[in-house]
Parts: structure tokens; sequence; C-alpha cells
DNA sequence: TCTGGGGTCCTAGGACCC
DNA sequence: TCTGGGGTCCTAGGACCC
């Protein structure tokens, strides 16, 4: 009887309160600005921008830079004019304070639905299905205060049936005092995606625009109604995808599970060109340092390794080289040692005198958990070896990254990454706290 | 003078097999 | 001299994302 009672009970629920399924996108605006500004507060309402490694270009702008006209993703010495004529704030990135902020922004996420798609370091898809659709907007409104309450970062929220349709939202949010915009409840979103250019969806990028620009198609809504079939036949499953899920159908899955990542690069620009073997080889043996150690954190183990160097892509005059080669693993490793050993071998083969290198990597791939890993050859000596790298992790947890490395790895790095903007904020770091003063 | 870094997925085409 | 067809697996490279 109970039973019957709930299932009645459910069933009065179900016909009074709509339940479709709704994802909302939650995206910090100008996230890496609205870090610096955290502990800064005197960088509100002026233009701010940060830059991304090497000071290369500029990743990250505040409205107000954005209102100056300077674009994403453009050279910082090519804005430099614009920049100090009205006194932009710049800052080099500071990727461990931009990845502990983002931390806590997801913890906070999570209080609503600990079922979170964290899909970029200042973007999550969060399932709202459980609530009714009527609220959807006011829970967004909930969010969105809350993580600005709790982790002074401000974000905008998209809400919708698809992903693809919560980045449409999430676009449009960006531009509203609000922040937030749903689509749930919405009969005909025509006349909205028509004002969606193409090359704005999500998945369209610039080949595809080009594409699609030949076919006619210069908004979502002209996507949208285009047939499945003829998506798929003269593009490719992706783009189907994509135009379904503007359809309203979901395509798409959130994916909850946190799932092992199958390669791990570490690559810089240098500071300035690098010639010398020896420079470059160290810089290389740092580089297999850093991506040993992410995968062993991690507890991966890699079956093989590429090394890549190249001149800078922009200077011909000095003649361009870019070379790389990729070496498979007796049996997967996790070694420093092993791997820098490796890198550096492949570094010997791919290396030309008489060029200036601009960039240098290692990646590590068909990575897998190394708990599964125990085989055959697992001998005492691997026992030892995996003991010491662990007591140099440690270490290096304890007292700062590179306190304990290799000494192929070099001392001097005339090499490294210019950062000359660097906010030198460290929330990990108790001597970085800001001071508050009296009075 | 100065142009980032780190990922994922898909596909075409080659190697190989029967 | 004649020299198939179909399947699988792998990889490099392209496209896309933030």
């Amino acid at each position: 009887m109970k039973i019957l009672m709930f299932l009645f009970g459910e069933l009065l629920h179900m016909s009074f309160i709509q339940r479709t399924k709704k994802i909302a996108l939650v995206d910090c605006n100008s996230f890496y600005v609205s870090c610096e500004r955290l502990f800064n507060p005197k960088l509100r309402n002026k233009p701010v921008v940060v830059l991304s490694n090497n000071d290369g270009c500029i990743i990250s702008r505040s409205t107000e830079a954005k209102a100056l006209g300077i674009k994403m993703g453009e050279p910082y010495f090519k804005e430099k004019n614009v920049i100090i004529k009205n006194n932009v704030q710049v800052f080099s990135s500071n990727y461990s304070l931009y990845g502990d902020l983002s931390r806590r922004v997801m913890r906070t996420l999570k209080r609503f639905n600990p079922e979170i798609e964290i899909y970029s370091i200042d973007e999550a898809f969060l399932d709202l299905s459980n609530f009714p659709d009527n609220e959807t907007e006011d829970i967004g409104k909930e969010i969105r205060s809350i993580v600005l309450k709790w982790t002074g970062i401000p974000t905008s929220i998209g809400i919708a049936k698809t992903k693809t349709l919560s980045k449409v939202a999430n676009h449009i949010a960006k531009k509203k005092q609000s922040g937030v915009v749903s689509f749930i409840g919405i009969e005909n979103i025509d006349p909205i995606l028509e004002k969606v250019e193409i090359n704005d969806v999500w998945g369209v990028g610039k080949q595809l625009t080009k594409f699609y620009h030949q076919n006619g198609i210069f908004n979502a809504k002209q996507l949208k109604n285009k047939s499945n079939t003829w998506v798929k036949k003269s593009s490719n499953v992706l783009s189907s995808r994509t135009a379904m899920e503007l359809k309203g159908i979901s395509c798409i899955d959130l994916e909850i599970t946190s799932s092992k990542r199958k390669s791990c690069i570490v690559s810089r620009s240098f500071g300035k060109r690098v010639e010398d073997f020896q420079e470059l080889k160290e810089a290389i043996a740092g580089y297999s340092l850093n991506a040993s150690e992410k995968i062993r954190s991690e507890s991966l183990v890699t079956k093989s390794i590429t090394v890549f160097i190249r001149t800078s892509p922009f200077q011909n005059r000095y003649g361009f080289y870019s070379n790389s080669k990729t070496i498979d693993f007796p049996i997967s490793t996790n070694n420093s040692i092993e791997i820098v050993k490796a890198a550096v071998s492949i570094l010997e083969t791919i290396f030309k005198n008489g060029y200036l290198y601009q960039k240098a990597g290692v990646m590590l791939s068909h990575l897998s958990d190394s708990n599964n890993e125990k085989n055959l050859f697992s001998s005492e000596r691997d026992e030892k070896i995996n003991n010491l790298m662990k007591s140099i992790d440690n270490t290096n947890y304890r007292y700062g990254r590179s306190t304990l490395s290799l000494a192929s790895a070099g001392v001097h790095k005339k090499w490294n990454s210019k950062r000359q903007h660097y906010s030198k904020i460290d929330t990990a770091d108790f001597y970085s706290l800001p001071t508050i003063k009296a009075n």
C-alpha cells in the first residue's frame, strides 16, 4: 500500500513539476584577470591583461581591456602601444595561483551537485536535471552569487538541454548584467540561434567555418535546420553531433568520472634563442623531469616518449628547422632517470648544428595505470628506484620544485622563459599572503 | 627584439594478414 | 605471365578545445 501511495505521489509530482534534462555551463569571467584582481583590488574597473608563458601572447583580458580593442591571443608586442597609452596593467601568468583558485571554484560548484564535469581550468558542466524546470534560472543566479561570495570569482552561467546549447546560452549570458541565461522552457529558440554566428558555435573552428560558409550556413539556426545525413556525409560525426545538440537532442554526455589522461606534454618557448646543444639538452632533461614527476603524481606509467625541437616559424631569415622523434620503452615506466636518458638520446639524433632554436618539448604517451603494470620483470632494483623517485617527489613537494634534480637538467638555465610581469602571489605560500595594515 | 601550452578525438592511409 | 579483396590495427596529422 505504501508503495502504491508512493508511486501515486510520484506521478502526481511529475505531472505538476516538469523535470527535463538540464545542463549548466559555469564559466569564470576573464578568469586569469579575475584571479589577479582578487589579491590586488586596485585593479578593479581598470583594463588588465594576462600574458601567456614567456610573456608571448595576451590570453586573458578584463572587460575594460576588451573595450580598448585588445584581441585575444594577440602577441603582446603588437598591442604594446595600446597598452602603454591606456595604462593597461599587465601580468605574466601565474598558473599555481589560477590552479588553486580553480579548485576552490569547482569545490563550491560541487555543493549543488557533486556530479560535475570539470571541462577546463575555468569552466564546468553541471547537471541540474533534479531541479524543477521553472526554478532553473533562479538556481543559476544562486550558484553565481555563492561562487562569487565564497571565492571572489565572477562567473557566467548558461543552462540548456544539451552541452552545445548551454555553451550558446553561456555566450549570451556573458553579455548580460545578471550573468545567467536559461533556454529551459523556451519553445522556439530559432530566433536566438539566428543571432549566433556559426564560428561561435562550440566545435566549429576555422576550417569548419570556411566549409559552412561555402555551403550557405552562417548562423547556428541554419546549421540546426540542416538534415543530419547531409552534415554527417559532407563533414563528419563530430559536426553531426553538434547539429543534433543544437536541435536539443543530447549527444555529448557529461563526463563525470575523471578519466585518466592519455598523454602528458611539457614544452616551453625559450626566453632567448638557443643554439648550443648543451643548453638544449638541459632544457629537454628538465622538461623530462617535470613530465615524469607529473605522471608519477597521477600513478601513471608511459610506454613511449617523443621529443621535439624547432626554430621560430615567424623568422625565416635564419632558416626554419623542426623535427621530432618517438621511441618506445621496452617496459612502461615513470622513472625519471630512464625517461631523461631516452629523451637525451632522441635529442642527439634530431639536433642539427647552426640553428637558433626557439622551442622544445617532451611528450609522454600511451599512459597507463602504474598499479596494473607489475610484471614478471619487476625486481628488487625496480623497487629501489621506485623508492628513490618517491623520496625525490616528497622532497620537491615539501621544499619546492627542483630542490632535488638531476645534474643533466642544468643549473643556470639561461634559456628559461621570460616572466617580467609576474605578480608573485602564491596562495600556497605563507609569505605571499596579503598583509592588512590597521588604520 | 618580442608570436603559449596542454589536451582530446577522428580519419586517411599504410602495413599486414588470410 | 597472370597479380584480389576484405579485414584489422596502428600512426601521423589535422581539427578542435580552453
